[in-house]
DNA sequence: CATATCACG
DNA sequence: ACGTACGTGATATGC
């Protein structure tokens, strides 16, 4: 017999709101119930394994207001806004599920469930139906085909009520349900029924009677019947006991367009719930979403993966290199093969990266593994002139270096670039993913089976016969994309640039360091001291939990305006800073956390990290960003304090080494001539070719006055909207960060885009892009697609449609400077000795160069010229250059 | 392992 | 009727 569920999703929600702590998504969105109710959804269909699914919903209407909606409203206490702003999103949830939503203007969803319920009386079909619920209204409908489960211990419970549990519960038939509580009444529902009648009576006289009418019959004949008292109050109150029964009765008449085929149940989408689950914070429900809950009620099929596994194997010949006999014969093959496949194989932690062997494959039909014993420089001077895939080509050649090979290979495929050149917005670039998507291999390693280390070399060389196919399909799909030149003009350029920055490393001070963190441990010790002095007893300042009581309990300090994170109130600098002044301990507070930041991530960490000369090496990450940028890792580079006079000390501590200066060179205003040049706005383009100060320019324009007549104010408010502009502003963000009220902010973008009309043309065209076309580009055609860009959900859009007018203002600043630091690379290494200069470091707008002292200032204006002249699209771009002894203080 | 916070552009 | 300004990585805390 098939199961049709139908859920009471007004019951559910309250239930599930009051059952449930309060939850808020990062936007600060109450969604407790919707958690609540979303995981009585999915415990349902686990569990029921319905083959139908409906849910019903009240809703208010003005032109059929029913009588019991009306009783219904009027003593329900106005339930909070917090729980009313929840039912849109618990219906996306149900919509997302793929289950009807079935809800009628001026009807209570009991109703609407007695209508279903009836129309499908009719069904010649055997069908069970489950009514899921929070409240007994329903129980009238109970019968033979029909139950009802209800909630008890808040949600934790599941009651089912059937024929038999009623009768056990009540001693009464199902449909007697609605006399006994016309009797018995219901305040919570308003119904009067008979004052002095209960539970125990109102049985018994069912019990004996029937119904309400063959009581009344039966009394209105022979009083003596029953007690003489509950008589008279039967006869007294008769009216109420029948305007209660009309009340309670279920109308099953309600207009209503329903059919049984739409409520089959089908397998979700996903990526729907997915995305509304993210965007709620669900990321426990995401997790259940791919895993155990399926929705086919089968248990053979316990994830996607399994059922999607294709487990190709592919057959091909390894030959194991044991003998000088087969390594002649081995490079002899190498010598007369153009193309040629690599993986290289470690034999514990890679990091250390101790070669074992490579694998090396000609065609896709077969490989030599080729041990580390028989891995000479001669095998990588003929492959380096091949035409070579690797997986990770930085690595790679890293790899071999620190190993004492040499390689710098001119032509070489990097799967890894390729993927991410595709497609910037996955996470997972690793090897395993590029493989399961474009052919399909379903590894054990991509299943988590087995380690990286000790892998199975027939696997691996499985791997490397398939880098072919994989090279030509993605090959493919960056051309269709128009995508091949920014991998092969920018990123596989990029890669012997970072490798020699990566390996020169930059030079720390470590004595200077040390004593540094030394002092900052005096400074925290003595501020520590005052907070505790302040507060009456020592706590652990650096937990924002333990903080935010005594700052908010202990203290009392006010709370107004403070945000509300998930744990309760924040204790984030922007809200401290709101409450400077309130109180002395607040100062000390931001102080501590200034000391404890810089020590902990800084003074304390970077001495360890230096090599034997006292070098750092970072690992600059070239597929990491959505948007085109590198990152900088372990230790990270890209983030090196300097806004704080601590912080900058820190800075001062990277040196250059003796002999020789640092060249600082970075970009001025690059984002902001970058949205002048994509916009052509003329009167932007104007400021920047006059060579003005752009935001002091921008507040003169703003608010009509002459350049001199700008104050400090105007000038770091016109700050704040050039700077909205790049992340796609919004008034209240705005606001926030310019100190202003929002409706200033609100003046303050009209006006601009009044000045730059520009500016805002493009702005609204590259959003109407990212809706049409489903991807923004750079100047240089680097794509980031926003596959959310349609979302239903409102907050979901807009996230998206900032991030699309973001993208190509930081991706093409990313891509000016990547080629700049082509271009300067390739000049550097024809021009002068590897000991004489070398590119250190870069941080997203400024490259770091350490040179030997007589020929740094010798470079200062062939870099500026190259960073500057990378591209010419109609606005200047301004390179400021400065040399220093250190990274801190430099002209 | 998630959360809060904060360093940089 | 509102709410995030964009992009990263590292740390401590606490479950």
């Amino acid at each position: 017999m098939e199961t049709l569920v139908i859920i009471d999703g007004n019951a559910i929600v309250h239930r599930a709101f009051h059952a449930v702590p309060p939850l808020t998504a990062r936007n600060g969105q109450v969604v407790n119930a919707v958690y609540g109710f979303t995981t009585i959804l999915m415990r349902v269909v686990r569990e029921l394994k319905p083959h139908y699914m409906a849910v019903a919903f009240d809703a208010p209407g003005k032109t059929f207001r029913h009588e019991r909606y009306a009783a219904y409203k009027a003593t329900r206490i106005k339930q909070p806004q917090d729980l009313y702003d929840q039912f849109p999103i618990v219906k996306q949830v149900v919509k997302g599920f793929g289950f009807p939503v079935f809800e009628v203007a001026g009807v209570e969803a009991d109703d609407t469930i007695a209508t279903i319920v009836h129309k499908l009386s009719h069904n010649k079909t055997e069908l069970k139906i489950i009514i899921v619920t929070g409240d007994m209204d329903t129980l009238q409908l109970v019968n033979s085909n029909i139950e009802v489960r209800t909630m008890r211990k808040g949600v934790v419970d599941i009651v089912v009520y059937n024929e038999s549990s009623i009768k056990d519960r009540y001693g009464l038939l199902p449909n007697q349900m609605v006399d006994f509580k016309a009797l018995r009444g219901d305040p919570s529902d308003n119904i009067k029924g008979v004052p002095g009648i209960g539970e125990k009576t109102a049985v018994d006289l069912l019990r004996q009677f029937g119904t309400l009418e063959k009581l009344y019959k039966a009394i209105e004949k022979d009083s003596s019947v029953v007690r003489s008292s509950v008589a008279e109050k039967l006869t007294s109150h008769k009216k109420e006991a029948f305007e209660s029964k009309d009340l309670v009765v279920l109308k099953n008449d309600v207009v209503l367009d329903f059919n049984l085929k739409l409520c089959k149940v089908g397998a979700p989408d996903t990526n729907v719930l997915i995305e509304l689950f993210r965007a709620l914070d669900f990321h426990s429900l995401i997790k259940r979403l791919s895993g155990e809950d399926t929705f086919d009620g089968g248990k053979n099929t316990s994830s996607y993966d399994a059922k999607h596994k294709k487990n190709i194997r592919h057959v091909i010949k390894v030959i194991q290199v044991e003998s000088s006999d087969l390594y002649k014969d081995f490079l002899k093959t190498a010598r007369n093969t153009k193309q040629c496949a690599c993986y290289l194989v470690f034999s514990k932690d890679p990091r250390v990266a101790q070669i074992e062997g490579c694998v090396y494959a000609f065609s896709a039909e077969g490989a030599y593994f080729v041990p580390a014993l028989f891995l000479t420089q001669d095998v990588w001077t003929v492959i380096e002139e091949k035409e070579s895939i690797v997986f990770d080509l930085k690595s790679f050649i890293e790899a071999l270096h620190a190993n004492g090979f040499l390689y710098n290979p001119p032509n070489n495929t990097d799967l890894m670039l390729m993927d991410y050149v595709a497609n910037p917005g996955i996470r997972n670039h690793t090897l395993q993913s590029i493989l399961l998507k474009q052919v399909g291999l379903n590894s054990p390693e991509a299943d988590g089976q087995s380690t990286l280390f000790g892998v199975n070399k027939d696997i691996v060389s499985e791997y490397t016969c398939l880098f072919f196919q994989t090279a030509r399909q993605l090959q493919e799909e960056l051309m269709e994309k128009l995508l091949l030149e920014v991998y092969k003009k920018i990123e596989i350029p990029l890669v012997p640039v970072l490798v020699v920055m990566e390996e020169s490393g930059i030079q720390l001070d470590v004595l200077q360091v040390k004593k540094l963190s030394k002092d900052i441990t005096a400074r925290i010790n003595t501020v520590s001291k005052k907070i505790f002095g302040m507060v009456g007893h020592e706590f652990n300042i650096a937990s924002p939990q333990q903080l935010k009581e005594v700052l908010f309990d202990e203290l009392e300090i006010p709370v107004e305006g403070i945000k509300q994170g998930k744990t309760g109130l924040s204790t984030a600098a922007a809200e401290l800073e709101k409450l400077q002044g309130q109180h002395p301990i607040i100062d000390c507070i931001m102080e501590f956390r200034e000391l404890a930041k810089l020590q902990n991530t800084y003074t304390d960490v970077l001495p360890d990290l230096v090599d034997a000369r006292g070098r750092l090496h970072t690992t600059f990450n070239q597929v990491v960003t959505t948007t085109g940028r590198l990152s900088s890792s372990d230790p990270n580079l890209q983030n090196i304090p300097i806004k704080t006079e601590l912080g900058r000390e820190i800075r001062k501590t990277f040196i250059a080494r003796s002999g020789y200066r640092l060249i600082k060179a970075d970009y001025s205003q690059i984002e902001l001539r970058i949205i002048a040049a994509l916009s052509k706005d003329h009167e932007m383009i104007k400021i920047f070719e006059a060579g003005a100060d752009i935001h002091r320019s921008t507040a003169a324009k703003i608010n009509g006055i002459k350049e001199s007549e700008v104050t400090f104010e105007m000038r770091s408010a016109a700050k704040a909207v050039n700077f909205g502009i790049m992340y796609g502003l919004g008034a209240h963000g705005l606001a926030q960060s310019a100190h202003i009220s929002f409706g200033e902010a609100r003046d303050f973008i009209a006006r601009y885009f009044e000045v730059f009309k520009g500016v805002k043309v493009y702005l609204e065209e590259t959003k109407l892009r990212a809706h049409k076309q489903g991807y923004v580009e750079t100047f240089f055609g680097r794509r980031r697609y926003f596959p959310e860009i349609n979302s239903a959900i409102a907050q979901v859009r807009a996230g998206a449609e900032r991030m699309a007018v973001n993208a190509p203002m930081q991706g093409t600043a990313a891509d000016i400077i990547k080629l700049a630091m082509i271009k300067i690379q390739t000049f550097l290494k024809d021009s002068y000795q590897q000991n004489e200069v070398a590119m250190v470091l870069q941080v997203h707008d400024e490259l770091v160069f350490e040179a030997k002292e007589q020929i740094a200032r010798k470079l200062l204006v062939p870099i500026k010229k190259m960073m500057e002249g990378v591209v010419d699209f109609g606005v200047p771009i301004v390179v400021d250059i400065k040399t220093g002894v250190n990274w801190g203080e430099m002209e």
